[in-house]
DNA sequence: ATTTGTGTATTATATACTTAATACACCAAA
DNA sequence: TTTGGTGTATTAAGTATATAATACACAAAT
């Protein structure tokens, strides 16, 4: 579990993000256990608070669920599940578009550029796991 | 002149990126002038003192420059003004890819996802002049 | 001379976010 | 029974940003 935080974006935001990509990515099975807000906490460098406001978020969301006081798990609605991938791909296309769209920048150019980066991090790793807990 | 706000990122920083995005876009002449701190608050409906953290910033950065008391004026030195671009560009390409590249889709959907949204704004702004002011 | 509009600077207040430090109910394991 | 790990909640303090309200030197226009 290894999250880049940066300065600019709520902290819990980030981790909420984190655990949505991770459910995109099929790293989650759905039902499956995360880790609690304590040691999420500790493996990040965070505050507890933070990681409890994250899974209040994710919670309230129903990406996960918490019963009794054991630790909280994945949902297991597969329609929840489905839905996140396409709505994080949709968002980052967005926020995208919207950040070059002034540029005017040839679409052509545009997908070159994209190309070139994009497979050179699929060289680098070739091979991988997707999960780098 | 138009700026759409978001409330995440903080105001001067926007406002930096605004005037960058014009300079790229080929927008504004070297050595044109720019509004004032105060006019630019009106028109952005922002604080004036933001407005002079966004000049400053941009006057550090060497993009504008102020003569006296007079209004400030984009820079005259052609490197600035050609790499503003080149940076934008790789900016918001990585971001992109960064954003993108834990959910795992095939680089081809994604060129595909991207044209079309891209084409889409194309056709909606066809004919139009990039100045928005 | 006065007014107006430049750039520039200072001080104070408000908000959102993060961290810190606790606290408590619950339950399982030792 | 005690210990330790769950989730959950509260209060306080610190930081960055935005806004508000002024202030001052300067210069051009009236």
């Amino acid at each position: 579990m290894k999250v880049n935080l940066n300065k600019r974006e709520p902290v819990y935001v980030q981790v909420v993000r984190h655990f949505k990509e991770q459910i995109a990515a099929g790293n989650y099975e759905p039902g499956q256990e995360i880790p609690s807000r304590r040691e999420l906490a500790n493996q990040l460098k965070i505050n507890p608070n933070t990681a409890q406001r994250a899974y209040k978020e994710m919670e309230e969301q129903g990406l996960i669920f918490t019963e009794g006081n054991n630790p909280s798990r994945i949902t297991k609605d597969g329609k929840v599940i489905g839905t996140v991938r396409e709505e994080l791909i949709i968002q980052a296309v967005d926020a995208f578009i919207t950040s070059i769209r002034p540029i005017n920048i040839p679409v052509d150019d545009l997908v070159g550029l994209i190309k070139e980066k994009y497979t050179e991090i699929e060289r680098n790793t070739r091979g991988d796991s997707n999960d780098r807990s």
